[in-house]
DNA sequence: AAAGCGAATTTGTATATACAAGTTATAATT
DNA sequence: AATTATAACTTGTATATACAAATTCGCTTT
């Protein structure tokens, strides 16, 4: 059975996408989304608070749903999203390069990023991506091979996430990430296409599965002149 | 009437954060807590689900709810945080250097980030915050005078958010924060200790209150060195 | 000892009701 | 005409029930 608010949510998401409520800048009261989606009240709130969450609408107790209509276009990255789904929303002409994918034993830094034993084997991803002709993303990804037993060089090139998601049903779940900026390694210069920018922007990110295990450890150095993102946060009164 | 879930999570997230459930690393089930609480098990799931949104636990179903110890203590900087709460939860020595408190007329810029009408009146604030001697952040905060009427020189070298939500009884609700590194202006060399970096980061925030107005423009410009942006990120299926 | 089955436990979804609290529009009063 | 009071509407909180789905654990069987 699939879900029904879920289903509601990804409906309201569309029609608010697509300017349907543009004029009232309002959603209907939530007794007439009861009616409309033959559903009960605590249904459609459940289907609201996410649209809330996402930064889709304001609830105005005795108003009602509003509208937030901050261009929610550019460049959505909170959550956890892939490269590959990344370029493919934004209709960029990206490229990757696949620099190295191996086999390695986890060294002392590893064991604490990736929280395993000293030794243990670990799939190391290194890949450039390119955007419009520039080198200006280095990813490196560690996998403890404890999840993912295979990796070949045709799935690195197309969308890992798409594989671990959809082949080997993991349930990637949530991530803390850590933004940073440093100075450039002699990896990122001979990787990238620096053009005199004396700084990266890195992001480590730490990545779990739905039943906590951490899998995965991922440093993403970005040219800063192309990097951006984006976020929507509500305040969290003390 | 104080809000029962809202009790419970704050009273789970003290619980947590002292390393009460430290051996099982695992809530108690949402039944013993419902005895525990004495309230019905919604109550229960709506602050869990508040604790699951700030990433203290996983739910996984049919075992309980996990605590996630991925070291929550260092900078946890979702949602909407003023300087002065920054400052004091890290017990940082920071101080505050106001250098300039004006009302402006909005410019052409300004009217497009603040969406109101040319020469509408608007606050600008500009202010250095020293972080153990260092000039490492240039705040410039513009206000709509519309919804803050007086600002004073105190108020500015206190804490802006105190006054706004304790005396004037705004509810900043939410914000669109973007993040980009730029090349540093003169205002930048002018005002901040550099110390040769050629890049700073900036945020550039809209903050919105309660009713969905827009009433703050703001740009924190930081020395790259200093900058550090720490995030929970649930993973959204599409 | 190992495997398999089933019951108990635990979280997820859907629905229903009652009342509280804030907003808006209408009607009544001054 | 302006103000005030009332009613209608809308979201927020709290509680209850029923069943679904995943895990765990003990028991039985092999």
């Amino acid at each position: 059975m699939q879900k029904k608010y879920l289903t509601i949510y990804q409906d309201l998401v569309k029609k608010i996408e697509v300017n349907h409520w543009a004029e009232s800048s309002m959603l209907p009261s939530e007794y007439e989304l009861t009616e409309m989606y033959a559903t009960s009240r605590e249904t459609i709130r459940k289907a609201l608070n996410l649209l809330a969450q996402d930064g889709y609408i304001q609830k105005v107790r005795g108003k009602g749903s509003v509208i937030i209509d901050v261009n929610k276009f550019d460049f959505p990255v909170s959550g956890i999203v892939s490269f590959k789904e990344l370029t493919g929303k934004l209709n960029l002409k990206a490229n990757t390069i696949l620099h190295e994918l191996a086999i390695i034993e986890a060294d002392q830094d590893l064991t604490s990023k990736l929280k395993i034993r000293l030794h243990e084997p670990i799939w190391k991803v290194c890949r450039v991506r390119e955007i419009s002709g520039e080198k200006v993303i280095l990813d490196k990804d560690y996998f403890n091979k404890k999840f993912v037993p295979a990796l070949t060089k045709e799935i690195c090139e197309d969308s890992i996430y798409n594989y671990l998601e959809n082949e080997l049903k993991l349930n990637i779940s949530f991530a803390r990430k850590e933004f940073t900026v440093e100075d450039p390694t002699r990896e990122d210069r001979q990787l990238l296409d620096l053009e005199g920018y004396s700084n990266v922007v890195v992001i480590k990110s730490m990545v779990f599965l739905d039943d906590t295990s951490l899998f995965q450890y991922t440093e993403s150095r970005h040219r800063p002149d192309k990097f951006k993102f984006v976020d929507f946060a509500r305040r969290v009164k003390s």
